[in-house]
DNA sequence: AATGAATGAGCGTTCATTCAT
DNA sequence: GATGAATGAACGCTCATTCAT
């Protein structure tokens, strides 16, 4: 899929792309994707416009790239983390935890995927790998509801919930309030539990 | 806020400003924001340019009304459900249902929020909405605290995670999958008040 | 085939737009088509960027209009010389004789057809265009072979050699040389009904 | 005329630049001129963009360079054609014969004469090159009119009319139609000589 | 000889906004 | 109140050409 793929690059080429991903990348996120033009983004690396579309065919295609970078580093992230882990529920909680600790290390790319989510140009990829992301989770859930464990008829309705539950503590507390990851953390994984009444002693 | 405020519009303008709202809404919501052109507002509805420009400042300020119109209904409708209710953890189910219900009754203006929540021009302004119904929540959670009925520490967490929940679940399901808005809605309580291992019979 | 052909247009739109075709006609056949750009168009009138894209939807919309206007007013031409004409072999003479005069007095129009005529954007339009001319002159000669006037088997190749004939030397010899018109009229009329060998006495 | 003419070029270097023209002749053929990058020559040929410029100064360059080679080769064949043969109207047949040969096994280059006589650019180069053949054929009507053989008195004007059919015909009929060359020639001799009205038996 | 990287002016096009009528 | 016309900065993108290696 387009002629960037097949074409010789050197080290210096795979350098000066990765400054590209990266000043992309921070800029987008302070600024949003439609407020930084092409032109922002090699001004602030003091290159030529002919540099960018050296190494991407477009803005669009730059932004995908950076999208799908951060989707399979997050779920890399999340499978490292369960590795060896035995219990569904375990596992269900191991994942969330990577999954805020990814997000804190990651802001931008975190942040980037939140507006994907709500542009229609973006819209259908997101949703793709979310689609993945919780079948992830449901796949544990309907463990725990096979062992009666967890009494529930809707493993992908509860993995749905525990996705927006994340999203939204991390977007408000870590990203938007500074506080601590691993504490929200452990806020995020009593509530996806136990709810609102909390685990009973 | 400028000279917009101050004209005095006849009850033909109100109409025309109505129309003008109406159908910058649907396509907002159909095509995007920044999608979406004055021109094609004013195309849509077959009339000039200027007319835009009689009755708002600009094509944001727009779209910062259509937010406050948003945002303003809900809130009317969240305090009328739980108008009369005593008990916190009822009204906080109430004005879950509420708002899962307002969401499906007005989805263009459900997803406009969204969007905006995630624009660098407006996610401000969301935000402090949305602090506001969290404000609510938490007033009710307090209440429930104090009255020994929930054991948790952070209200005002609690009721983000609520929130957070719900917005996922109603684009997912209602807004995405097409599902039954109450169905969704009791999933939802459920969840935010026993969490996935459900109300202990 | 787009929304200028809905957008209401005042007699002063008329005007600009009209404006808009003769400079665009004239810079065309001036520089080329790929070397004309659309600043230089509305520069060249004083007028700006946006004016060009008021009233036509592209540089190529545009000169597809120029050249449709064109080769319509050559056939009207044509249709008006034979009018009334009752001998085919005059038909045709006085179809050559229209068209050099056309040619003679829209030299700009004419040298943006020949151009059409070479670039893959327009040839198919520009070919399609004569083939209608062609089928005029093939009628008249099929006629004339009928009469047993002329004896040929294939009045198609023997009109595509009269409009490549007329092409030739009315570039050459009236455009390129400044000869009168009427005068290259008579030897390509001469030309083409005698060849090389010229009239027999 | 530039500084590539003085560099000494090994054999290798001879079929490089060999490549380079045949690619570029026919990716101008195939898309124009203007169409045709000089990213797309040296992509289709797999080297890097340098090599462009070891071989030529520029793009126009190159394409000057392919005009130059295919008038000249033409004129070569025409000379060959016609050599020993005495009659002056033989020799006129036998020229345009070789000339719808070689347009018909050169079909890439006789599109771009067409092509260049139309761009600007180009235009005065083609002009003077064909003034070359068609003093050449002037003169062999010159030579049939003083021996009183043909009654014109304007031999440069009837050989332009020759070129025009000539070209033409080729384009519509061998180029466009796919139809045999040798049986166009005919067609083309034939109108030439006696025009529509046919030879007299 | 040859490469991949880089340049930067220029292109066609869009669009929020203004304004004379 | 409302119109169609006009503005012009900015956008994403192209490409002939140059250059360090």
């Amino acid at each position: 899929m387009g002629a960037r793929l097949t074409r010789r690059i050197t080290a210096r080429g795979v350098e000066r792309r990765n400054q590209l991903v990266t000043e992309a990348t921070r800029l987008f996120a302070q600024r949003g994707y439609h407020s930084t033009s092409v032109a922002d983004i090699v001004g602030s690396l003091g290159v030529g416009k002919g540099v960018f579309y050296w190494y991407f065919d477009s803005k669009e295609a730059l932004f995908v790239h950076i999208l799908r970078t951060g989707q399979q580093e997050l779920r890399r992230l999340q499978d490292a983390a369960i590795a060896g882990e035995t219990d569904p529920i375990r596992r269900i909680e191991l994942g969330l935890r990577a999954s805020i600790t990814w997000a804190d290390e990651r802001p931008e790319l975190s942040q980037l995927v939140q507006f994907a989510a709500n542009d229609s140009l973006f819209a259908d990829r997101v949703r793709r790998g979310e689609e993945i992301a919780v079948a992830d989770v449901a796949a544990h859930l309907q463990e725990a509801i096979e062992a009666g464990r967890i009494h529930h008829d809707d493993p992908v309705m509860l993995a749905h919930a525990m996705v927006g539950t994340l999203g939204h503590l991390y977007r408000t507390f870590v990203q938007g309030a500074g506080r601590d990851a691993t504490e929200v953390a452990d806020d995020l994984v009593s509530f996806c539990l136990y709810g609102a009444f909390g685990k009973q002693p």
